[in-house]
DNA sequence: TAGGCCATCTGGTCCT
DNA sequence: AGGACCAGATGGCCTA
C-alpha cells in the first residue's frame, strides 16, 4: 500500500513528539514486543547501529542475548530509535518509489519508440524490452546489409521470443495476420510469392550475441490453439476495420509508435521535412506488390479512410522520431 | 481460480 | 551517514 505524504508527515510528527517527550520526561521507554506497527522485526537487524547515539539521554537500553546470534549482545531499540528508524524507512521507501517511477517513465518512453505502441493495450515491461531489443537488432541488420528486408522475416525478427498477445499486437500494428509469419509458414509463403526481393533478411546471421535465451524459432507460443494455415501474408488482421467503417466491431486503434519502414527507405536519406513526411507515409506501403497486389496502408496515414480517429497527441512519438531521423 | 503483471515495502550492499 | 541500486516478498488487480 502506498504511503501518503500525510502519513509521512504524521509519523514524522509522532517521531518528533516522542523524542521531545523523552527529552522532557527522561522517559524510560523500552520497546514493547507487542507493538503491531510492523517495525519490531527491525529490532534484530539494527541492533548494532546508533550505538551511543543517545548520548546518555537517559533512555533505557536493555541488553539481552540474541536468540539468533550466539554470544553477541544486542541493544534493544528505544522508542525514539524505533521512530527514527521508521522515518528513515519511510524516506527510503519514497525514494525507492520515485526511482521506480523514473524507471517506469523511461520504459514508457521506450514503449513509444518501439514499433508497436497503443494507448489501450500496453506492452508489459518485459515484452517492451524484448521488442526493443529485437527492433534494434533488426534495424542494425538492415543498416549492415543496406538492402530491403523481406517483410515477413523482418516481422519474425521483431517477434522473436515475444508472447502470443504481444505477437498479435505487433501483427495488428502492422496489419498482418500473425498466423502468416510463423517461421514455417513464412517459408512457404515466401516460396509461393516472389523471389524478387533484393535482401535476404536473415534472422540471425550476424547476430553479435547468442540467440536470445528466451526466444527460439519455435513458434509454438504463437497461436498454438489455431490450426496452421497458409494465408496471404497481408491478409488484413482487422478486416472489418478496412472493409466496413460502420462496423460495430471494436476498432483497431492505430499504432502510435513510429511506423516501420520495411522497404529500406529510411528517412535519413531524405532532405526535407516535406520529403520526410511524404516518404514516411509512402514507405509504410509495404513493398510487397508481388503479394497478390495487396497494398496495406498504415492506418495512421490512410487519410482516405475515416475509420481511424487518432488524436493528434498520438503524433508525438512520430514527431520525435522524425526529428531524430532528420538529425541523423 | 491460477497465473501474469505490477507497485510497493524491505533489508542488504556498495558508493560517495 | 545517507543515497542509489538491487532482489526478494507481498498483496492487489486482471484475465483466461
Amino acid at each position: 500500500m502506498p504511503v501518503s505524504q500525510q502519513d509521512v508527515s504524521k509519523w514524522t510528527e509522532e517521531c518528533r513528539a516522542t523524542q521531545n517527550m523523552e527529552t522532557v520526561n527522561g522517559a524510560h521507554n523500552t520497546m514493547s514486543n507487542d507493538d503491531d506497527d510492523g517495525f519490531n522485526r527491525m529490532e534484530e537487524n539494527n541492533d548494532d547501529e546508533e550505538q551511543g547515539e543517545e548520548g546518555g539521554s537517559g533512555e533505557e537500553e536493555s541488553l539481552e542475548e540474541s536468540p539468533k546470534r550466539h554470544g553477541t549482545k544486542r541493544k534493544k531499540m528505544t522508542k525514539a530509535r524505533q521512530q527514527r528508524f521508521k522515518v528513515r524507512r519511510i524516506k527510503a521507501n519514497e525514494r525507492e518509489r520515485n526511482r521506480m517511477h523514473g524507471l517506469n517513465d523511461a520504459l514508457e518512453s521506450l514503449r513509444k519508440v518501439v514499433p508497436c505502441y497503443s494507448n489501450t493495450q500496453k506492452l508489459s515491461k518485459i515484452e517492451t524490452l524484448r521488442l526493443a531489443k529485437n527492433y534494434i537488432w533488426a534495424l542494425s541488420e538492415i543498416l549492415q546489409s543496406d538492402e530491403s528486408p523481406e517483410l515477413m522475416l523482418f516481422v519474425q525478427a521483431l517477434c522473436q521470443g515475444l508472447s502470443q498477445p504481444t505477437t498479435n499486437l505487433v501483427a495488428g500494428c502492422l496489419q498482418l495476420n500473425p498466423r502468416t509469419f510463423l517461421p514455417e509458414q513464412a517459408q512457404d509463403i515466401l516460396s509461393q510469392v516472389h523471389q524478387t526481393s533484393t535482401a535476404s533478411f536473415s534472422l540471425y546471421p550476424s547476430y553479435p550475441y547468442p540467440s536470445p535465451p528466451y526466444g527460439t524459432m519455435d513458434s509454438s507460443h504463437i497461436h498454438h490453439a489455431k490450426p496452421h494455415t497458409v494465408d496471404n501474408a497481408l491478409e488484413p488482421f482487422f478486416e472489418t476495420t478496412f472493409t466496413d467503417c460502420t462496423s460495430t466491431s471494436p476498432r483497431f486503434e492505430g499504432p502510435l509508435s513510429p511506423p516501420l519502414s520495411v522497404n529500406g527507405n529510411f528517412s535519413y536519406k531524405h532532405k526535407s521535412m516535406a520529403e520526410f513526411d511524404k516518404s514516411y507515409a509512402l514507405s509504410i506501403q509495404y513493398a510487397t506488390q508481388g503479394l497478390a497486389g495487396v497494398q496495406c496502408l498504415h492506418p495512421f496515414y490512410a487519410s482516405s479512410s475515416q475509420c481511424f480517429d487518432i488524436p493528434m497527441d498520438n503524433f508525438m512519438s512520430y514527431e520525435t522520431h522524425k526529428e531524430r531521423m532528420l538529425n541523423a
